[in-house]
DNA sequence: GCGGTGACGGTCG
DNA sequence: CCGACCGCCACCG
């Protein structure tokens, strides 16, 4: 139980439904600047009964990491669900979904 | 304690 | 706009 696990769970509770960070951003607001990796770390620790929104935590790319599916369920179909657009790249548009982190 | 790897980011081409 | 390279730092063997 890392302490900084804790707080990028944290940060990603923080996003609000409908919008989707970046790992930098999740590692900034998580007091990690430039831990990006460990975010991808901790996430991927989480578990499938997780309360944590990891899915709306992407690259800076705009794109879902380790795959185009994860478990069984895509990431991209949770996001959809949240009414997060996709383009056909499968890239999402941070330009208007992007978290401002500023709520 | 060392070495390799990685749910990444930023810059260069 | 997209692709490729390097760099950072934590986790695992």
């Amino acid at each position: 139980m890392s302490d900084s696990y804790d707080r990028i769970y944290a940060a990603v509770r923080r996003v609000p439904k409908g919008c989707v960070a970046t790992y930098g951003q999740i590692a900034a607001v998580a007091g990690l600047p430039g831990h990006a990796r460990q975010v991808g770390y901790a996430l991927h620790a989480l578990k499938s009964s997780t309360s944590v929104p990891w899915q709306r935590v992407i690259n800076a790319k705009g794109m879902i990491s380790l795959g185009p599916m994860r478990g069984g369920v895509s990431q991209r179909l949770l996001l959809e669900n949240e009414g997060v657009k996709f383009d056909v790249a499968g890239r999402v548009s941070l330009r208007k979904f992007g978290w401002t982190k500023k709520r």
